[in-house]
DNA sequence: AATGGCATACTAGTATGCAAGTTGCCGCGA
DNA sequence: TCGCGGCAACTTGCATACTAGTATGCCATT
């Protein structure tokens, strides 16, 4: 179930109990299985997973770190309301990103690369049926990864995986309709085709136009669920 | 001395031996007082500041998730060295993220938007002599978050602190020259014109030429102080 | 003298106990 | 029955003790 990013930086290698209550929480809040506002103790969550306070606590400060959880002092802590103001933002700061990544991955790209997304697009398409959704949006990922790759900017899919956080909170929230697979591979089709092309402009308008569709998703989301979301 | 953005999200109110080490142990490494490679223990740290080794725990866990210190298990933590590749992901997600916005501040300002930043700038000219470099910068900063705010993406500002840190570390190294302050300001002059003309693409092109002359600044100092980095 | 192994002195990771503060319930009084 | 006051149970923040793993330097052995 849970196959999101592991975001565990590179700068820190912990031991295995931080990380186990970090993946954990996270994926509980992200998938939805614990709602916003609700309220979770460091005690019940050390319990529960046979730990003591202490890597409960580092989980929980990271966690809020991320916008996932917010800490009160001396009263609790909280799965923080999506805000919709953040998915804003986050909808503004990928399209901003990624609109300029996809051109230089379209400037840049060689046979090679070329090659590697049409092997990705190749298993996404075999992954398209509704029970291999966790397949599907790691595929999802890891195409947006490469174009970052190709685009010699790496790092900035890195940042993009904890800015759109919020955004894949809303994402989760839904069962996606029939034909969105189908839907998203074809504009991922479209982005390669562009970058294959080597048509920056192509590729960036291609990049645009998924971005708004997904974004779109997302708005309507967020409108059919606003008793999850804080203005 | 230490001016620098607080960085605390207002969605943790944390305690304020927190605080303190974590402000004291981030100036100390921005401002290259202890400098890359250095090893630090929690436990002197605490000593030092006088608190236990919880809350100097938790200061460490934040500078490491920022790119300030590399936790080592079992063996140890130490200030990051600077990497070259960080370093020209932050200007080419800045730059991004900055011509981008100025743009929209551009289409977006209003009167008193150029009121407050012609304030700014006429602050900013206040302050231009060496002696007064932290003024200088809390003033080129607090202009940089002026626009994102008329743009309206705060947020963005936010991210970009962040993002900024290890450019900052970067800027810390170097006496700025005679003429710098005077260029900087002139620069922000030619955004605020053009922001103020509601002249989109002369704002992006003024903000580039800024960036520009940001990091070329830094690329200098990359070279001149080669042992403190890591390619 | 060179080298291999071991003891020691560090390190961060974890567990737990105590302190300070807030919430909310429960009983008492009007 | 309604309102108020106080207490009890909960929360996180901090301090401290303990565990386990690593590096280093010394000493014995070759």
């Amino acid at each position: 179930m849970t196959d999101s990013p592991t975001s565990s930086s590179p700068t820190d290698i912990r031991g295995p109990r931080l990380h186990g209550v970090y993946d954990a929480l996270r994926a509980a809040v992200l998938s939805g299985e614990i709602h916003p506002g609700e309220g979770i103790s460091e005690t019940r969550v050390a319990a529960r997973y046979g730990v003591s306070r202490t890597p409960v606590r580092e989980a929980f400060r990271r966690l809020a770190d991320e916008g996932f959880l917010r800490i009160v002092p001396q009263v609790g802590t909280f799965v923080a309301p999506i805000q919709l103001s953040a998915v804003s933002d986050s909808q503004f700061i990928r399209e901003t990103l990624e609109c300029r990544t996809v051109r230089l991955a379209a400037e840049r790209a060689e046979a090679a690369d070329v090659a590697s997304l049409t092997r990705l697009l190749d298993s996404h398409r075999t992954v398209m049926s509704p029970d291999r959704h966790s397949e599907f949006f790691a595929l999802d990922e890891a195409t947006h990864a490469e174009l970052a790759r190709i685009a010699g900017r790496p790092a900035v899919w890195d940042l993009l995986v904890a800015v759109k956080a919020q955004l894949d909170r809303v994402r989760f929230l839904s069962l996606h309709s029939e034909g969105w697979a189908a839907k998203i591979v074809g504009e991922h089709q479209c982005i390669v085709d562009r970058v294959a092309a080597r048509d920056p402009d192509g590729a960036e308008e291609a990049m645009r136009a998924h971005l708004r569709t997904v974004f779109a998703a997302v708005d309507e989301i967020a409108r059919t669920n606003s008793h999850f979301f804080e203005t």
